[in-house]
RNA sequence: GUGCCCAUAGCUCAACCGGAUAGAGCACCAGCCUUCUAAGCUGGGGGUUACAGGUUCGAUUCCUGUUGGGCACACCA
């Protein structure tokens, strides 16, 4: 391996040293092999706790088992020296050379630094956002899209081959009461009217679709041309036009958030092509369905749902996890080992549902699969108080609001740095306040800086990949190549937790280092090889800025 | 009532799938611009990780229970 690809990863390079020191001390073993960063700098760059984990079964001391795993550690020039501590951590301590070559590996990489291989080229499907096309999208709608993008972006990063997919419920019950809210509106009749159905939707936008529904205007919906008839009782046609009116409208939403897909699949063509139907009568011949009470039920009990559910309706329609499953056949068969669903927590009863169903299909689908990364609730905060309503939505806060209250990049950054698992509060002057308090200007901040030094510098680029490294000896400097060293192991948390959070937690970690070294350092000093040696650095610290800001689809300014 | 998620500094949040003295930012206090962007930096105080047990060399992390908050409990999606 040469010493470059070694810097590209040390981690990895370690642990695969101890895994081949584990071979010849205890080869039956299976430790799992964890190498840590550790918090004091008196602990060394890397440690191992793999001593103790073999304590119990080996029935050694620790120290013991250590002192071997060290006597069989193969060379590595990467490698100062090794230390026992405390109750029995494998201490490494890392060159000063090898920490001042990531530089070079840095600029030499590109936009390819912080990419591994933990996925090896294998498909992964990414499923998010999927809202109903019966309004415009809203804040938590935005907190999937950032967070699912975001994943995806990671996972390609790991090395998955990635598909970006939306699911559109464009049939079912929530379609009529679209269809029945906009014939009404375009019938003159308002949400105030005591005439206005309960679960109607009230909000502007009706009243948009109504009007262009009568304009004769036409929409163009991403694959599909549709032009108003203007007749308020053809029932068809305005449910045609209402549908295909609100998906172009939340994909210009999308299109604002710059969040693209690969694919977009609609549940009325599992309908159209008889998909439902075949999951119906594969389900029916499981023998894990029954009749009763005028509807088909499927015994999702047998596979730890907590009741049986209704897949048929009294009326005769299917109710809507039916087609769920219908679709993630398809996405199995469509060849996707691995699917991961972003959704609102809000919808998390769904997955006992579905999974039981893939079961019950009995065609080789894993118990587990597919998984879910489940998103809480997120409330808007102005002005010290929360916001609830929009004026065209009405009842809730659309992601245009504050895209054009607060800008794209801002908007994402909030929206996905916080863990998925949390409540999130989107503090809409916070995300606007053009201040140190705001982390994405922070780090905009601390690219630009670099982007300014380097231009006033003036040099040709390819000069600084001839830099003489050595003369990084500062300990901002130490820190600051400590913090590009970490930047894969941070994608490859990110990927493995499936925590897109982690991206933006260490790209403030990144600006702050870089901040504190600037205030410290001057760069354009008279010295050549010296000046080379920090332009370098920094160079390569915008490199990974830049890098990490891609993840979170935020741009990367030269100038603020 | 049942299931899922959460609880860490005054506030907003981290903590590398059990590690060594739990970290940042904001706010508060005291400093730093004739110098490459002060949208920045330096220093300081601030904690029984909600509570009670358990598992072990070692727990914010895993298990049980309690309290508090969110979400879901349809022949709606």
């Amino acid at each position: 391996m040469s010493h470059m690809s070694v810097v590209l990863n040390l981690k990895s390079h370690i642990s695969e040293l101890f895994a081949q020191a584990l071979g010849v001390v205890a080869p039956e073993q299976d430790a799992t092999i964890l190498i840590e960063r550790p918090k004091q700098v008196a602990h060394g760059d890397y440690s191992c706790n793999l001593a103790m984990q073999l304590a119990k079964p080996l029935r050694k001391s620790p120290r013991d088992i250590a002192r071997a795993l060290i006597d069989a550690l193969p060379p590595s020039a990467v490698i100062e020296k090794v230390e026992i501590a405390g109750a029995g951590f494998i201490n490494l301590f890392i060159t000063k050379s090898a920490k001042q070559q990531i530089v070079h590996a840095v600029l030499h990489a590109g936009a390819g630094y912080g990419h591994i291989h933990q996925g090896q080229g294998r498909s992964v499907q990414v499923e998010f956002v999927s809202a109903n096309p019966t309004g415009p999208l809203h804040v938590g709608h935005g907190r999937g899209a950032a967070v699912g993008d975001c994943l995806c972006n990671v996972l390609h990063a790991a090395g998955w081959k990635v598909t970006r997919e939306f699911y559109y419920n464009d049939a079912g019950a929530q379609i009529e009461n679209l269809m029945r809210s906009v014939q009404l509106r375009c019938k003159g009749i308002t949400p105030d009217d005591p005439s206005w159905p309960e679960g109607g939707y009230r909000g502007d936008y009706i009243n948009d679709v109504a009007r262009a529904y009568m304009a004769c205007e036409t929409v163009e919906a991403d694959d599909q041309h549709t032009t108003g008839r203007g007749d308020a009782e053809d029932t068809e046609s305005i449910r045609h036009f209402a549908v295909a009116y609100l998906r172009r409208e939340q994909d210009l939403d999308l299109r604002a958030f710059n969040v693209e897909f690969d694919v977009f699949s609609l549940e009325s063509a599992l309908y159209s092509e008889g998909k439902v139907e075949e999951v119906v009568s594969r389900l029916v011949a499981s023998g894990h369905t029954y009749e009763q009470e005028g509807a088909l039920w499927l015994r999702t009990t047998d596979f730890g749902d907590d009741k049986d559910r209704v897949m048929r309706k009294k009326d005769g329609g299917y109710t809507y996890f039916v087609p769920d499953v219908a679709y993630h056949l398809d996405k199995w068969r469509r060849g996707f080992v691995r699917v991961i669903n972003e959704q609102g927590a809000d919808h998390h009863s769904t997955i006992t549902r579905v999974r039981a169903g893939l079961q019950a299909l009995d065609v080789g689908i894993p118990a587990g699969w597919p998984d879910y990364v489940l998103h809480q609730m997120v409330t808007v905060l102005k002005n010290g108080e929360e916001v609830k309503i929009s004026k065209r939505a009405g009842s809730y806060v659309t992601l245009r609001d504050l895209i054009d209250e607060v800008g794209c990049d801002a908007t994402r950054y909030f929206l996905a740095a916080r863990h998925p698992d949390s409540q999130l509060v989107f503090d809409i002057d916070l995300a606007k306040s053009k201040s140190n308090d705001n982390p994405v200007y922070y780090i905009q901040y601390a690219h630009a800086r670099i982007s300014t030094v380097l231009e006033l510098w003036g040099g040709e680029r390819l000069a600084l990949l001839a830099a003489d490294v050595s003369l990084l000896e500062s300990p901002y400097e130490a820190e600051l190549l400590q913090q590009l060293i970490d930047y894969p192991q941070v994608i490859e948390s990110a990927a493995q937790d499936l925590a897109p959070h982690l991206i933006a937690f260490y790209l403030k970690e990144l600006a702050a280092v870089f901040h504190s070294y600037y205030n410290a350092s001057r760069f354009l000093v008279d010295d050549e090889a010296i000046k080379h040696a920090r332009l370098a650095l920094i160079a390569a610290a915008a490199q990974v800025m830049r890098n990490g800001l891609a993840l979170l689809g935020i741009g990367a300014p030269e100038k603020m």
